[in-house]
RNA sequence: GGUCGGAUGGCCGAGAGGCUAGGCACGGGUCUGCAAAACCCUCUACACCGGUUCGAAUCCGGUUCCGACCUCCA
């Protein structure tokens, strides 16, 4: 077996990946701030993550993931004195910041559900962990590379940047940084505090309107925005760990910010590999929430939403995500959601007609050459859209080991039956969608397609063509197969 | 303004100096009382202009257009 390969952001080429101490292998991916509702956006990180989560686990490494929760300290950018943005959301609702943060982390892990991603080994909370985040800003300070002032810390870019290159990972330039150059677009909050405007803060001072806050050396405040990804990761991963993932649009500054953090405190990289992936657009530009383009991922389910010409399941959304590269943008539109659509349910019956194959005394296929190009293709930067390329291949080979076009042997059924369900729902996690009906009425089904088989029988064909076409009206579909009939809602 | 990335057939999306994915749609067929569904087969594209090369969609230069980051963001 070839080892996987894995676009390193910050040497920005494709590196193999060796863990640190094999078998066991660390990831931390960043999760989401649960002050909104998730969008589609929001599922592309998950569902990327969870097939290196599953194919890690394939290779047979013991992998802690750990995707952190964000309940706290990032601020709000409109100009009001930089308010906690989920303080700002209980203000206008009235409610708990923490019901506000327990109400949309449960929404997101019911996003994660419904598209079959495993658990995170460990699911930090940051409000969870303000001592260990103060803990780390302390020896940040005694180190030299962050000052207080006014009860805020902040992080000294131009300190740091003397003996370490600040930057690297986001290909950005100090001297740039500070020259600002063309970005005059916005005062930030507390800019004149800082010894240079490209310091970012590990703790802010709040004021009597913030809701969220706690004790510090400093006085009452509430951590700075990217303190507790270093602090979380160092508690539960250590000082340097495997791989580190997350959306392309944290690079800079959350991820070059962490790694500034961790190497001030710890004289470590935090991680050893950084993945990125990219953005889902809308009309070619990215789903945002500030852009006020997002759709909601239960909107996809119930399909309400103007942009939605009908309702999509988990599934769906899950394999049009995969038929795309992590690392490209993928543009969201109707008709690529259903073909997306279709091409899963050819997909997924394929898992059917494996089960009524024919075994021959003789092979006309070559079942482990797929294979190779099946692992070689999730090897290779996790390429899904090849891994499904080639797996679309295996179904026309099944379809025609059917239909008896070709023919199969014990042997190669037992491997062909493994790499289908290896691929499709061990590594992509792809499952077939519940059905919908009960036992009542899968009963009344069969009696009505009885009903109608004999009325086809005996010529019938008024009675059997009203049977069809009344429960097409209230969009039951009858689809007559070589097995006997079926029915789709 | 700075930095980085992208333009692929009707649509979505891989790949990448010669062998030219895959899905969906279209077309042809099998099946069927009819229809639908299902299944099979088919469909040769890489923004524009130059250059390098025996050969470029793939490399180099230029042009146009689009996007991302630089500010919270998956």
């Amino acid at each position: 077996m070839k080892d996987l390969k894995i676009f390193d952001t910050y040497s920005k080429s494709l590196a193999s990946f060796k863990p640190i101490s094999a078998p066991f292998v660390g990831i931390y991916v960043c999760g989401p701030t649960v002050y909104g509702n998730p969008h589609l956006g929001h599922a592309r990180g998950p569902i990327v993550f969870d097939v290196l989560h599953r194919f890690l686990k394939f290779c047979g490494y013991k992998v802690r993931f750990v995707r952190n929760i964000t309940d706290v300290g990032h601020l709000v950018n409109d100009g009001d004195e930089g308010e906690d943005k989920i303080a700002k959301k209980a203000k206008i609702e009235q409610l708990e910041p923490m019901e506000i943060a327990q109400f949309y982390t449960d929404s997101y892990h019911k996003m994660l559900n419904s598209l079959n991603v495993l658990p995170a080994s460990i699911e930090p909370r940051a409000s969870g962990h303000i001592i260990e985040q103060i803990e780390m800003i302390e020896t940040i300070i005694q180190n030299g590379f962050a000052y207080e002032v006014n009860g805020s810390v902040y992080f000294d870019v131009i300190k740091f940047s003397q003996t370490n290159d600040y930057g690297r990972l986001s290909g950005r330039i100090v001297e740039d940084l500070l020259a600002g150059a063309g970005n005059e677009t916005r005062e930030l909050e507390g800019q004149s505090e800082k010894r240079s405007p490209n310091d970012f803060a590990l703790w802010k001072k709040a004021g009597p309107e913030h809701i969220m806050q706690w004790s510090s050396p400093w006085g009452k405040g509430f951590p700075g925005w990217h303190i507790e990804c270093s602090a979380m990761s160092k508690k539960y991963l250590g000082e340097t760990f495997d791989i580190h993932g997350g959306g392309l649009d944290l690079l800079f500054p959350h991820h070059e910010s962490e790694i500034a953090q961790s190497v001030a405190c710890s004289s470590a990289q935090p991680a050893r590999y950084w993945m990125h992936h990219n953005m889902i657009t809308v009309n070619g530009q990215k789903m945002a929430k500030s852009l006020n383009n997002g759709i909601a991922i239960d909107e996809f389910f119930s399909g309400n939403n103007a942009l939605l010409e009908q309702a999509y399941s988990p599934m769906t959304l899950k394999f049009f995500v995969l038929q795309a590269h992590y690392r490209g943008t993928l543009d969201f539109s109707n008709q690529a959601l259903q073909a997306s659509e279709k091409g899963l349910n050819r997909l997924l019956a394929a898992s059917d007609t494996i089960k009524q194959l024919k075994i021959s005394a003789l092979s006309t296929i070559d079942i482990d050459s797929l294979e190779t190009k099946c692992f070689e293709a999730l090897a290779d930067d996790l390429n899904t859209p090849i891994l499904i390329a080639h797996l679309f291949e295996l179904v026309t080979l099944i379809n025609n080991i059917d239909n008896g076009t070709q023919s199969i042997n014990n042997e190669d059924y037992i491997k062909l039956e493994s790499l289908y369900n290896s691929y499709v729902f061990d590594l992509l996690g792809l499952q077939k969608e519940a059905s919908q009906g009960n036992e009542k009425l899968e009963g009344v089904m069969k009696l009505v397609i009885e009903l109608r088989k004999q009325a086809k029988e005996s010529k019938n064909y008024a009675v059997s063509d009203a049977i069809r076409n009344q429960l097409a009206e209230i969009g039951i579909e009858l689809k007559d197969g070589k097995e006997g009939t079926t029915f789709t809602f």
